[in-house]
DNA sequence: ATTATTAATGAGAATGATTGTCATTATGAT
DNA sequence: ATCATAATGACAATCATTCTCATTAATAAT
């Protein structure tokens, strides 16, 4: 059950067809730890993969996501960065420095978290009728290189 | 202590000068609960300060954001938007519609998610060495109409 | 395997938000 | 009232992202 095999199998499903470009950019994000751009990953497809279009990873990008392959993350930078989103794996927190712009993983305490957000999406279904689907928290500050 | 004196005074104490269209913009985003764009503040002012440039109102919320008195907010969008913030007021968490793109404020919980972010804060500061000055949490999902 | 259909791609133009430049203006100190 | 200069407005420049369209390649049909 090589990952590739799982990707290529939930995009015939959706009815996507199954290319070098989509692999190459779902095999780089999945493999890294950084949170990157659409031209990093450009410029660093671009070594292996001469001729590869910037459209076309933002195109890219953008089906991911909507297929929930990646995440799209808003740092505040004027400009989107992805990873990627394992299936199994919970949501995680994010942790910017706003010194340097380093971005950190953090995946503690999420069950007390996941009792508050309950509460607050029911509280939010009775005041004003919403429908919650999904939660993000940032935490900002400075990293241990710029504190 | 209406709300002019204050912002004069503190821009006084900033060394910033106190100018018409910096109040102009204090003046609309402290009236309005909207979370306006820097092109819907211009389109606005417009109306009662023709003349007004519209790279001064960017400058000038970028100053008003570095100074504390507005907060940008950052929707996934590709703009900014901008909301006062008020000194005494306790921080709000917004709800946004995924699909009409409504931001509804919210500030209920807070008291037991200050507990939830305290224990987060210094499980970063002893795990990463990270100092959090801030975080933010938005919900995501469909509001009454779009439901 | 060959061919046909058409989704996906790459190049580059277009757009939209934001920032930079610079001459002019207006604020606040003297 | 005068002065020094921060702030402004016009508009050019930049940067991320989207759009257009001719070409290519993935998949289905043969
Ligand atoms: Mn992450
Ligand atoms: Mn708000
Ligand atoms: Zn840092
Ligand atoms: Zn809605």
């Amino acid at each position: 059950m090589p990952l590739a095999h799982i990707w290529r199998h939930r995009f015939k499903g959706d009815g996507f067809r199954w290319t070098l470009t989509r692999k190459a950019i779902l095999d780089l994000l999945s493999r890294t730890s950084k949170h990157m751009s659409a031209q990093e990953i450009y410029d660093t497809l671009l070594k292996s993969y001469p001729g590869i279009g910037l459209s076309t990873i933002y195109r890219t990008l953008d089906l991911l996501s909507r297929m929930g392959l990646v995440n799209r993350l808003n740092i505040g930078e004027g400009k989107s960065r992805y990873e990627y989103r394992s299936g199994e794996e919970k949501a995680h927190h994010h942790f910017i420095c706003t010194n340097c712009g380093k971005i950190i993983d953090y995946s503690g305490f999420l069950d007390e978290e996941l009792d508050l957000v309950e509460k607050i999406e029911k509280n939010l279904a009775r005041k004003y009728n919403f429908i919650v689907k999904d939660h993000n928290t940032d935490f900002y500050g400075l990293c241990k290189n710029c504190r």
